[in-house]
Order: C-alpha cells, then sequence, then structure tokens
DNA sequence: CGTAGTTTTGAACTACTTCAAGGCGCGTGG
DNA sequence: CCACGCGCCTTGAAGTAGTTCAAAACTACG
C-alpha cells in the first residue's frame, strides 16, 4: 500500500441496505424483518473508494463503525516499537471498527486493499437503536462474538502452527468466508500481499513464497501471483490441521 | 495440573462484594455507588475451591459467569487437533467465562491454579441487570474491552517477537496487574507451570527456562522456582520491546 | 526419606529467517 | 502504444533462534 489517500468523509449517502445483495448475510438479517427498518435506516451507504483509502487510522476518535459493503481492506496495529502488523483481512459484511460498543478512539488503522465500498453508522445512531432495541443488540453483540471467535483462532494458530499449517488454515479460511459470501470457494483472489499475509501469520514474506510454491508442487494449490485455486481440499485440511507437509 | 477433580458446584453463596478488598477494582467499581447495589445483589461469593478444580469446561452450556475473588486460574482452549492451549493467565477481579454476553456455550475451559475462590453471576440475573440498567452494560462492556485488548497485545507478542521479549513481556505484563491489585509489582509468584507458560507464549518449555536463567545471569531477575524478583526493570522493558538480548 | 512430577541443562537438529540477486507484472510517462 | 522503472514476488544460500530428545537436578509431598 504505497500512497495513502486519506479520504477521511465519505462521499455521498444512497438510501439503504434495500438493494444490497449481501443483506441477507450482514447485520439486518440477523434481526427479524420488522426491526430491520430501524437498523437500514440508520446505515448509509457510501461511494466506492479507491484502493489505499483509509478509513480511520488507530488512536483517532471513533465517530462511526462501518460494514464492508464490496471490495476489501485489512486493519493492521502499530504496536509500541513503531511497526505495523496486520491484525486481520476484511470482507463483506464484515464489521469494521467496533472491537467494542462504547469505544472513544479506533484501535487499529483500515485501510481498502482494492475499490472498497463501506456502509457507515455513526456511534450516536448505534447507542440510540441500541437502547431502543434488545434485537439489535443482540445481532450486534453475535458480530462481536464473531470477532472474538476469529481472533481466538488466529492466536492459536499463530502461537502453536508450522508455516505450512498457518498458510493452510489462512487459504481454506478465506475460502470458507468467501462461500459465505456465495463466491466460489475453490477459486479465489488474495487480497493481501505475500507481505500482509506474512505479517498477518507471523511469518516472513519470503516463507509464505516458498509455501505456496511447495504447495503447488505438491498438487494441493495452483497459485499464480494473487490468484489461488484450491485443488487437493483434503489433504490441504489436513496440513492446515498439522499434518505432516506434502511429499 | 494433574488430577481434575471437577467441583462443578461450588459451596455455599455468602452475602456480597461489601466485605471484599478488590472490590474497587472490581466489577461494581466501575459503577457509580448508586447502583452498585443491584449488581452486588445478583453476585454469589463462593468458598475457595482447591487447586485443580475446573470451574467449567469448553462446550458445557454457560450457566453463569464468573469473577476471580482469591487466587488464579487458567484459561485454556483445546483445538481441533486435541492439543491444550492456554490461553490466560486469570487473576483477581478478572471476568471469567464472557467471551461476550449471549453465548449459549463456554468456549474455554478454566481451571484454578491454586485454592482460589470465584464470584458467579448466573446469565439469566446479569441479562436482566443489563436490561436494567445501562451503567451495568457499560462497566461490563469495559471488562470486554479490557480483555479484548490485552487479546490483542497477546497476539501481536505472539506473531512478531523473539523468546526473550516474550518472556520479559509476559513477566512485566503480570507484573503490572499484580501492582494494579495492590501486591509487590517486583516480587511475583508465577501461578503457571512453566509448561503453561511456555504454551501461553508459544513456546517450548526448555525455552522458557532457559530465557529465564539467561535472564538471571544476564542481572536482570532472580528466579527461584516460581517466585521471580524483578530487578532491572527498564532493561527488562526495553528487552519485551525487542531490544537485544542481555549480554 | 523416597518417589513422582517439574525444571534445568546439554547436544544435535530443523524450521524459519535473513540477506541478496534476479524476474515478473504493472502503472506511468514518453 | 510501447518502453521504462519501480515495487512485488520468487528463489537461493547461509545463518540462527528455537525445538526436540534425553538425562540429570531439583522440589514438593506423602
Amino acid at each position: 500500500m504505497p500512497r495513502a489517500a486519506t479520504l477521511h468523509m465519505l462521499s455521498d449517502a444512497s438510501r439503504a441496505c434495500d438493494d444490497c445483495r449481501l443483506r441477507a448475510r450482514c447485520l439486518p438479517d440477523h434481526l427479524g424483518d420488522t426491526p430491520a427498518r430501524e437498523v437500514t435506516g440508520v446505515i448509509r451507504a457510501h461511494r466506492p473508494v479507491p484502493r489505499g483509502t483509509v478509513l480511520f487510522r488507530q488512536g483517532e476518535p471513533m465517530t462511526a463503525f462501518y460494514l464492508v459493503r464490496s471490495g476489501s481492506a485489512k486493519s493492521t496495529v502499530t504496536d509500541e516499537d513503531g511497526s505495523e502488523v496486520v491484525m486481520s483481512l476484511l470482507l463483506p459484511t464484515d464489521m469494521v471498527g467496533a472491537g467494542s460498543l462504547d469505544q472513544t478512539v479506533y484501535h487499529s488503522t483500515v485501510v481498502a486493499l482494492e475499490r472498497s465500498a463501506f456502509c457507515e453508522i455513526r456511534t450516536p445512531d448505534l447507542r440510540r437503536l441500541f437502547r431502543q432495541d434488545e434485537e439489535v443488540q443482540r445481532a450486534f453483540l453475535a458480530k462481536v462474538r464473531e470477532r472474538i471467535a476469529a481472533d481466538r483462532h488466529a492466536r492459536i494458530r499463530l502461537g502453536h502452527a508450522s508455516a505450512d499449517a498457518r498458510v493452510a488454515d489462512f487459504v481454506l479460511e478465506l475460502s470458507g468466508r468467501l462461500a459465505a459470501l456465495g463466491r466460489r470457494p475453490d477459486e479465489l483472489v488474495l487480497p493481501l500481499s505475500r507481505q500482509d499475509i506474512a505479517s498477518c501469520l507471523g511469518l516472513a514474506s519470503e516463507t509464505v513464497s516458498r509455501v505456496l510454491t511447495r504447495f503447488t508442487e505438491a498438487g494441493l494449490l495452483s497459485v499464480s501471483g494473487k490468484h489461488v485455486r484450491i485443488i487437493d481440499r483434503p489433504v490441504l485440511e489436513a496440513v492446515a490441521h498439522g499434518a505432516e507437509p506434502p511429499n
């Protein structure tokens, strides 16, 4: 991510989620149909922003939280000694910037990885909604819980898995998330650079490269740049769970 | 932790937090004095349980969440391939078993590391309280947020720090938490075994041992079994933040 | 005082990193 | 539109941090 166009304020607010293909997977979905109105009322859909756009920066006062509408983003944390660490890859329907309610500042930086669109809910609106409707609360907390579970998974992976297992698991996780969005699970595009994947997995980018080519040679994947095709999913799963490296 | 006495139901409920030394640091603290009544009303303090007691097991239906009152505990997760991973060390005032509200099953196992006491709040009580009083909500979410922040820290440490840095940071973190409980920050007891520390930090127990003795030789610590004295805190902090290993 | 579990220490090994060079892809400007 | 240049990815070779295996020393506890 070279240049950082800080288009902090996004353009134009359109009407709602009504025309969103992903509605069924997104926040309003978790609610019944009746209270959804209230939610969709405060959600502002924004026009796509270009790659490299910073949604918000770590430490800035929190004014809103977001949902990814299209495209993808990464969330990063700059730790005390100044190095940037990739915390997660964000895909459509993912919640952004709401590590928990009542936060006063953002605790990570979020950058678009490609031309992407986001939906915005301003914190006061959310808070009001939260108070009004218990269903909304529940839905929101469900999203938070999802995130916590994902973080725990990432943490276990980081602490106790080999490089092979980490990469295999990363690919499979992405595959699963894409499948949940209705896309092909075996034909995927890595929105992150090798560097970013490496940072996310606690590896050197060279290692990610090597593992990927080794998987290719072993017939598990076919990789070409950011495009990956999963060929032998069962074995890939075995590797992700700590089985012997292929061949 | 050899034998696992599953004293699942704890004994006797005493009156409240009124006589708790740590009240000021605990959940009711985050509230003003007025609403505290409501909270303390549903908190049941329990008698100490022996080391090895299982508070609850991963996968069991969630009936209550807990606060550590005295002693210490560890939370562990058994991952898909069956190995146990230590997720966190739990000290007095820490919340246990509430990754988020509205959880239906426990997502980790919690075991007492020494003779320890816990306070219990049953989920229906909490839910009711939550609905009644926004202050309680806020206090609870503050605790959840604390936990999320700690998890993020752990994750960064796991992914991007050397063994030296991890161990140094672990010791300092513990020191800080003990200090927050009013104990001596430089004179601490590790409630976890080397194995557990290692698991928590994503290392081999031998490595933890070696690092600890190296720190001792370098005059940063003095270690004897589970007892640790911090001698050169500034350097220890430098090491924790990635500085060159000592000597 | 003896036994079982835990911790420490040692020695060999391995997985991953680091450094360095070459190639590929892509956007930019001529 | 093509060529150039820059960043990203890949590959290699050498180095190292941490692991693994194994045995000895310590500790706690009956």
